[in-house]
RNA sequence: CGGGGAGUGGCGCAGUCUGGUAGCGCACCCGGCUGGGGGCCGGGCGGUCGCAGGUUCAAAUCCUGUCUCCCCGACCA
């Protein structure tokens, strides 16, 4: 069980931001659903039986379940509330805590008994609809991956014990993950779990193996989406029916997304980490500017940072100040342990050169310096402009 | 569930084989110096050695039991 520290949950929040964002921009409405949950609905779809989900009882005797997903409460709400086609399509979503009896976590966050997912649902009067919402998914989830500034492919996966007809799965890879993805040449990309199932073989050997003809390239991947159509899975045991236009009863159709932002956080970290510790894509770092300040507090240095970090918060520049009382390359090496993007620094030299000090993080390489005595909305706008340059 | 490893100041470890005053590094606290790459000097605080029982004059160390954590595998929505 794992507990977020500030800096690393800023980074998760922009994670849930993006994919907020995204779902809200195909039509998702957020709501919340509990953990806690009756076991009744899980007994109807059977659910009950799986051995990672965890059981409790009240003490009153009443049997409860910690939810692994959604797809009992969710159904059950829209069981209750759509009576019509009128009602049809839905996409509902939250974040929210996923808990999950895990024979062996690992790797730190990779694998947790407890995590938060976004886990959306979309709700169809048929297969064709179904597929329309899947489509929307895919575009949104395209979205929030290139978003993230991961390196990622969507591959096709198994539809495993959710059921159902079909599945995508995103992949970032990295060394530290706990899938392989079969990739060929011509831009297939699989689970290849997937792989070995349709081939009916226990292990592929890329050397040996093709794909259809093509040779393929084997790659360490962590799982960090996955996406399925449910068809009338959930929806006929717990009874979440429509009236069409001739009046007859059907069932609804659903898929089921799901996305994990610590897995996003993790295999940021992974993918872009040096030697001297983390570098965050842009767009999930905790802050965008790293400021420095040398020297003593009262000296002429550290009032002109003092000054630099007030112009910054007023511009709505997301920055950490680093003012401790501590050395210099304990604060540099601090800095890229952290990873923001750009690191600003104002010392004696800052006073003696008039420039303000930038380094870019992923590389570590020096940029050309800011103007100290630059008029706040111009060192402002040029600062975007090269947080904009930025990956 | 199978296999392996580890529990000793906040963190990382040594000490256990061969029983005899609990130690090191970092961190932390105080004072001073230093001030553009984890800096230096001096002085300090802090530990029922995972837990329970046993052997012994004496247990971190030996014996028995037990709990927890980590790694590999199986499993994995």
């Amino acid at each position: 069980m794992w507990t977020w520290l500030p800096a690393g949950w800023r980074v998760h929040q922009r994670v849930v931001g993006i994919v907020r964002e995204e779902m809200d921009a195909i039509g998702g409405q957020e709501m919340l659903m509990p953990v806690l949950q009756p076991a009744e609905p899980w007994r109807k779809t059977g659910r009950i039986e799986i051995e990672e989900l965890f059981k409790l009882a009240d003490r009153k005797g009443s049997e409860l379940v910690l939810a692994m997903t959604h797809e009992e409460a969710v159904t059950t709400h829209v069981a209750q509330v759509v009576r019509s086609y009128r009602d049809l399509p839905l996409i509902l979503y939250h974040f929210q805590v996923k808990e999950r009896d895990e024979p062996r976590p690992r790797a730190g966050v990779l694998r947790t008994r407890e995590f938060v997912m976004k886990d959306s649902y979309s709700f169809d009067r048929d297969q064709a609809g179904m597929d329309e919402r899947y489509q929307l998914h895919v575009g949104a989830y395209d979205r929030m991956m290139a978003r993230t500034g991961l390196r990622f492919y969507r591959v096709e996966g198994d539809v495993g014990m959710m059921g159902g007809t079909g599945a995508h799965e995103y992949m970032a890879p990295c060394a530290a993950g706990e899938d392989d993805v079969v990739l060929t040449e011509s831009g297939y990309a699989a689970n290849a779990e997937v792989v070995r199932a349709q081939l009916g073989k226990e292990q592929l050997d890329p050397a040996v193996d093709r794909m259809g003809g093509e040779s393929f390239e084997l790659e360490k991947a962590i799982e960090i989406g996955n996406i399925f159509k449910l068809g009338t899975r959930y929806s006929e045991p717990l009874g979440a029916r429509y009236l069409d236009e001739h009046g007859a009863e059907l069932p609804i159709w659903m898929a089921c997304y799901g996305i994990g932002p610590a897995r996003i956080v993790a295999a940021a970290v992974e993918q872009y980490a040096d030697e001297h510790g983390i570098s965050w894509p842009r767009s999930l770092a905790p802050f965008q500017v790293h400021l420095v300040a040398l020297g003593k507090p009262g000296t002429p240095e550290r009032d002109a940072a003092d000054a630099l970090y007030a112009t910054l918060l007023a511009g709505g520049v997301e920055v950490l100040y680093d003012d401790r009382d501590a050395g210099t390359g304990e604060k540099f090496a601090d800095a890229e342990l952290l990873g923001c993007p750009l690191r600003l620094t104002v010392g004696r030299r800052s006073l003696e050169s008039g420039e303000i000090e930038v380094q870019v993080r992923r590389g570590r390489a020096e940029a050309p310096a800011l103007r100290l005595d630059a008029e706040p909305r111009q060192l402002l706008a040029e600062l975007r402009a090269r947080l904009d340059e930025l990956p």
